[in-house]
DNA sequence: ATCCTCGATTCATACGTATCAATTCGCGTA
DNA sequence: TACGCGAATTGATACGTATGAATCGAGGAT
């Protein structure tokens, strides 16, 4: 933290001297909103020395003062930030700047906060204080930073949803329940009789979500709770052709998988079954809920997208409220998923 | 500029109560390095005191005595700003980051600026004054808010050439003079004897380098002033049958393109040449002095790469050193591009 | 002439921090 | 005992702004 250097910048005292008015009439000129009338000559005059000794007003004063600064920060808990387009979080990045933009705030991205590796408490305290408010991001978020984050009053949007005992926060989420439950009933309208959920170990409420679709579509297409089994992924080393001809042998027709951010499991699971001589979706029915892996020639993969950018823009706007309306309670939002008709489900054949 | 609400943080003064110390203690208790000694035992209390209370320091306050607060602001000149994959700015912007988060700064996209649309000194600077220095970015860029800026000694980074007379300014830029020296070299080794230099109209500094590149090529190989001809286009619509068919009945054999963003006035000179039957390179040698179309199957194009992530992250060291160095000197720095060995020129072939 | 009103302006203060100058205290030396 | 010295701590201040309270005139109205 060293001190700055060069030619120091005119003060309001500097542009009042040389208008011949006090510091309080230019900050008044300044914020002409205050009520407090200005005279037109004054308020001339005051214009003219701004103009003149080219000043503007320094956000740090303004800013202790506890005024707003008209920034945004953006925090990401995953270690690489998700600048790269390659990134699965670059949508949700272009939605927030966008957004942010529209409405006229600058975007601060807490690129150092995540070389620490620790988490909001440890380097990103300081960080996230210089923004008004924070659009927070990733999976592998810590539950403590964001509860303590919450209690602080600290205001931030999560994009993704979490439920914190004791404490009500801000997020949007995508819908996973509905366009799930809907997916399991058109599998059982297709002959299917025991489905299985394979989620990521650490999905957490995304994988909860799932969870509950699962059941909700089972129990409206009348399966009972032993025609729905749950297995958990921690990736692609734990897909083998022993795993997935078991699924096949105790029933399973259909597999709808809950994706990581890499789809590595998806993708382990769609070549193992390939080479046990499983065809999809002849032999095995599998769907995606959420981003499937991208389509090729021949395979489209039956899944729904989520609505990344819609999202990054909700969630400045959801902060946005959270700034600008007095004392405004948490907000949240659920968007709806954008199904994606494929080719990797289809009607069950018995042997 | 609305008023901040929620609870207040806790501050030194909050911190010293809880500790039985003054804020003066607490304060050198967390910038160590003032040379002020502190008793270990005074030191661990205050430690405690902003572990209980969750302190973290106010950005604001420091800024406003004057303390850097660790923060690169980004500028771009353009309307729209290239967090988009596929803007030609997107690499610039990778480095900066990737840079800046290396060297523990955050990175404030100045995103409201640019819907204003009137340069830095409209809505912009209050902005830029959000950071400790800022780099900047874009072709169409205003000259006088350069030069003012310099003039106030605001620490800034330029990634392009901008000289500015009376103003000597810190930047980093591609050598644009060297390749095409030896692009226009290895043209007349082929045995072209008449080269065309199709500049852009706005191409400022950077379009400079490449005619002086092409007179110092062209003097090397032995050509007169004569044989090198200079042309300008504003884009693809300048371009057409008759202009192209003119250049190779006046001798032309070879045409080296300062790109655009776009290239559209490449695109079209291709299309316009193929159109009229000149098949490149056999009747027509063509080369990009810097970023090409991209490669398709049959065609390479002859040209050079801008290290563009690379100058982004110098733009941040220079820019660094600015902030850090003890009143340094304006700093440039100039490298080198990236030779692309394409198909698009040819030995000469006389009729 | 006195009082009140009201528009225009100024005074004074607080925001939270870093740092210089001043103070206190313990201790060894003259 | 007096004195000096260095380590440890504190008092006081300034950074630039926004804003509530106070001041000041100039007109009316009474």
């Amino acid at each position: 933290m060293r001190k700055r250097v060069g030619p120091r910048r005119p003060t309001q005292v500097e542009i009042a001297q040389r208008a011949g008015v006090s510091q309080a009439t230019v900050s008044l000129v300044l914020n002409e909103r205050t009520g407090a009338p200005v005279a037109e000559e004054t308020r001339r005059r005051v214009q003219q020395a701004i103009e003149d000794l080219g000043y503007a007003v320094n956000p740090a004063a303004r800013a202790l003062r506890g005024m707003t600064v008209k920034t945004i920060g953006l925090y990401t808990f995953e270690s690489v930030f998700p600048v790269d387009q390659r990134d699965f979080y670059h949508p949700f990045l272009l939605g927030v700047e966008a957004e942010a933009a529209r409405l006229g705030y600058d975007l601060l991205l807490f690129t150092s906060a995540n070389t620490a590796q620790r988490g909001v408490y440890a380097m990103g305290r300081n960080a996230l204080l210089k923004a008004d408010g924070c659009v927070l991001l990733g999976r592998h978020i810590s539950r403590d930073d964001l509860a303590n984050l919450a209690k602080e009053g600290f205001p931030f949007v999560f994009i993704g949803r979490r439920d914190i005992a004791g404490a009500e926060l801000s997020y949007v989420a995508p819908d996973y329940v509905a366009p799930t439950a809907a997916l399991v009933e058109e599998l059982v309208a297709l002959g299917h009789q025991r489905i299985l959920l394979l989620r990521q170990t650490d999905g957490a409420e995304p994988g909860d979500d799932r969870e509950l679709g699962l059941r909700q579509g089972g129990q409206a297409a009348g399966l009972t709770a032993d025609d729905l089994v749950v297995e958990f992924s921690s990736g692609a080393e734990d897909i083998d052709a022993d795993r997935v001809t078991g699924w096949v042998q105790a029933g399973i027709t259909a597999v709808v998988v809950e994706p990581s951010e890499d789809n590595a499991t998806g993708v382990a699971l769609a070549e193992v079954a390939e080479a046990a001589g499983l065809r999809i979706p002849d032999h095995l029915s599998v769907a995606f809920l959420g981003s499937a892996p991208p389509p090729t020639a021949t395979r489209i993969w039956t899944s729904f997208e989520i609505p990344r950018v819609e999202m990054g823009r909700a969630a400045v706007q959801l902060l946005v409220n959270l700034l600008e309306g007095a004392d405004q309670p948490p907000l949240q939002l659920v968007v709806p998923c954008i199904d994606v008709r494929g080719n990797s489900i289809s009607r069950v054949v018995r042997r």
